[in-house]
DNA sequence: TTTTATTATTGTATTATTAACATTTATTTT
DNA sequence: AAAATAAATGTTAATAATACAATAATAAAA
């Protein structure tokens, strides 16, 4: 009995690390920020971008710091992933690991900060394999992220403020690491009800150009009050 | 960079307990087992069953301990849940909660152990209000319950091994919160093809009789690997 | 200025899934 | 023999998902 209901003496601590996978999306491929470690153990090798919990923070308060000191950005949406607690994970001593994923929009974070950290994007097909059990979090990141994106509308945290279908298309294929069919999606997307079309074009891809839209969340949570579900 | 990217030295630890929502079902409610506190802070109010995590532990290993403590069962289905880390949510110390949900039938536990821990069956519509953050832990559990069950076959493990239609059904209706239709229900489970009907009839509740079934996991995971989703 | 090349835009028919719905059967008790 | 009780069972309608191809707008090239 004594092992359960305890008094809180003579129990252990522990070194608690935020490892942050942080998505970003290039018009192209899904991509996630990966920092060059500068100290020991595993100097040199590729990681995830992290920190230690301080004493006066939550675990949400450093995660927004560790992801502020790294982009630059403020408000950056992120989620709390999973805990990595294998007893010998860190070599160098007993820590274990809160990741959480964030998803930026890859426009938006500071380029002079990620290069001060030895940071760079990879597709994350194209990625180094990383240090300790990242690779697991990573994974487990993408597996998460998938869920959410067809559940929920945070793949437009990834999008610049205004897009095109084809670019909307683009992000949930690779999210989805699958080929959709443009029509259906885009009847998909239009029958959410919660884009607006604008009146401004991107001439960048095409003659013709393409229409932009623009995620509108008030519509998403009038929506969602109405018990109308977001679903891709 | 120095807050970011750091040497080990100098890092806050913090100690970490492992609360767990143990969710039981009676032929009518879904319940939660919890326990009297018989120390201080809050002594001798109700909370989730807790334990602290050992450096020699992962928190698997300390969930299981702390279920196998109370209950007596070893193999007991759980899933990490999510961690709680606001600075004062414990006032006797810094303490991070990782919260467990488990899932056992209810008839297997070890009536004497829950009696020495003061543990008591809840159904979770007339829980008692719970000391610290416990409230929102079982919260999240029982939403993560109702996502998992849909799309897992994790019910079974709430029930007896032999369990007749009527059961499940009953059982998946207190997890999700609705009523559900007699032929749709029998229809789609039957349409999943992981049940296996025997000969055997449970009497004790009609005259006619009703037959028992028992899953089998060797066909649920045959179906997996041909890409069959199990979906209710 | 006409043609060509390129991407954007749009709708329908088919199939699959989900939801709604009521009667008959087996058995025990009266 | 009748009544009471819960179990077992199928069909139809509605909705959602999927498959699929032609036309429109424009700039560049001829």
């Amino acid at each position: 009995m004594t092992d359960v209901l305890n008094n809180y003496n003579s129990e252990d601590k522990v070194l608690l690390a935020v490892d942050c996978i942080i998505f970003g999306f290039d018009q192209e491929d899904l991509k996630i920020l990966l920092v060059k470690r500068d100290f020991e153990p595993e100097k040199g090798k590729w990681s995830l971008i992290g920190g230690f919990l301080k004493n006066t923070e939550t675990l949400d308060d450093a995660a927004n710091r560790i992801l502020h000191h790294l982009t630059g950005i403020d408000k950056i949406y992120m989620e709390q992933l999973y805990n990595f607690s294998k007893v010998d994970r860190d070599p160098a001593e007993r820590t274990l690991s809160v990741a959480y994923y964030a998803l930026i929009n890859i426009e938006d974070h500071d380029k002079d900060l990620i290069e001060q950290y030895s940071a760079k994007w990879f597709s994350i097909d194209k990625a180094p394999s990383l240090i300790f059990d990242h690779d697991a979090m990573v994974n487990k990141a993408i597996l998460r992220l998938r869920r959410r994106a067809i559940s929920k509308p945070i793949g437009f945290e990834l999008l610049p403020e205004k897009f095109t279908m084809r670019q909307l298309q683009k992000l949930y294929e690779s999210i989805l690491n699958e080929k959709l069919d443009k029509r259906n999606f885009i009847n998909k997307v239009n029958g959410l009800d919660v884009l607006v079309k604008l009146e401004e074009k991107d001439m960048s891809s095409s003659r013709k150009g393409s229409y932009l839209y623009q995620f509108d969340k008030e519509k998403y949570d009038r929506n969602v009050e109405d018990g109308i579900t977001f679903k891709i």
